[in-house]
DNA sequence: AATAAGAACAACCGCACAAAC
DNA sequence: GGTTTGTGCGGTTGTTCTTAT
């Protein structure tokens, strides 16, 4: 079962072309899924020599492997330390507030997530807050992302986190650490085990549907002025469990989502895939977005 | 039950950078 | 000071799994 990718590379990360052809050794490599016994081998050999020099691990083990290759695996895959399962409410906040601050830098995205790889975070963003932003239809990176992100399912996170566990806002806030607001510092390594707090930008905004237990927002309550325009219609959630939006295809609204006493979640792809229940997303978000 | 579509995950690629030579 | 080598990162793609039809 091999991928078959065009380019090859050498045991020492060299690319393979006319001028640099490949080796025995390099035409000898293995690609592609690893085998058990592989992910052995390479276990048992860090496990007596540690980490390091890739390259001449690969080959010292026998792994007819490159040294890349070896170290992704053990990385992403093999670290007895590396946490597998579904991304929590919790972690999702964070990702989503270091995404705003930092972007596409996942590997220090991933350094304030314990256990979770930067290629974990990179696929969860991708195969999730991408996907929502392309049925949105606008770009991730856009402002109108970035808020609906901010004043929507940060907020809907805290909720389910505060709903989970029973915590005021704030410890949630305070247990979600996160780098502050403009810090494009690293964090300090060994103070607070590498960890901030919540910007408090995003704590306010974070904050805006729990104002009834005192947190400060600036902008209009989202269900009055829902209840306001579409009174009493606010049961169109889905089943979506990430926490992120999810809205029809080609347009805010789509007619079974107003049709009086229709079934609100008809016409929307369920996109509940993790492992915490219910939808965040309903008509009144969509109503918000149109706000931005 | 079969199959198509979409989602999630695993792995590879190219590039950049730093250290070693 | 230039070249080689090793490592890390972000982007991309192939495969597998799940769900819908």
């Amino acid at each position: 079962m091999e991928m078959g990718r065009g380019l090859g590379v050498g045991v020492h990360g060299r690319t393979w072309s006319s001028a640099n052809p490949p080796t025995e050794e390099d035409m000898d490599l293995r690609r592609g899924p690893w085998t058990v016994d592989e992910d052995l081998v390479l276990m048992n050999y860090i496990a007596a020599h540690g980490e390091g020099r890739w390259n001449c691990l690969a080959r010292c083990a026998g792994l007819k492997r490159t040294g890349k290759s070896c170290r992704l695996r053990w990385l992403n895959y093999l670290r007895p330390d590396v946490r597998r399962g579904n991304i929590t409410p919790e972690e999702q906040l964070l990702i989503l507030e270091l995404h705003s601050r930092w972007g596409n830098r996942w590997s220090k995205i991933a350094q304030q997530l314990p256990g979770r790889t930067d290629n974990e975070i990179k696929n969860y963003w991708r195969t999730r807050v991408q996907k929502h932003a392309k049925q949105l239809q606008c770009d991730v990176n856009s402002k109108q992302f970035k808020d609906v992100m901010r004043y929507l399912w940060m907020p809907r996170l805290v909720e389910r986190i505060r709903a989970a566990s029973g915590s005021s806002p704030a410890a949630i806030y305070q247990n979600a650490s996160v780098p502050m607001a403009g810090s494009e510092q690293p964090a300090e390594p060994g103070s607070e085990a590498g960890q901030v707090k919540l910007s408090p930008e995003t704590s306010s905004a974070a904050g805006s549907s729990l104002d009834s237990v005192g947190m400060q927002f600036s902008s209009p309550r989202i269900s009055d002025c829902f209840s306001e325009c579409y009174g009493g219609m606010q049961g169109g959630e889905n089943r979506n469990g990430d926490g992120i939006p999810d809205v029809q295809i080609g347009g805010w609204w789509p007619e079974s989502l107003l049709s009086p006493g229709g079934n609100s979640n008809q016409g929307l792809p369920d996109f509940e895939q993790g492992a915490w229940g219910e939808s965040l997303w309903s008509v009144e978000d969509t109503w918000l977005q149109q706000q931005f």
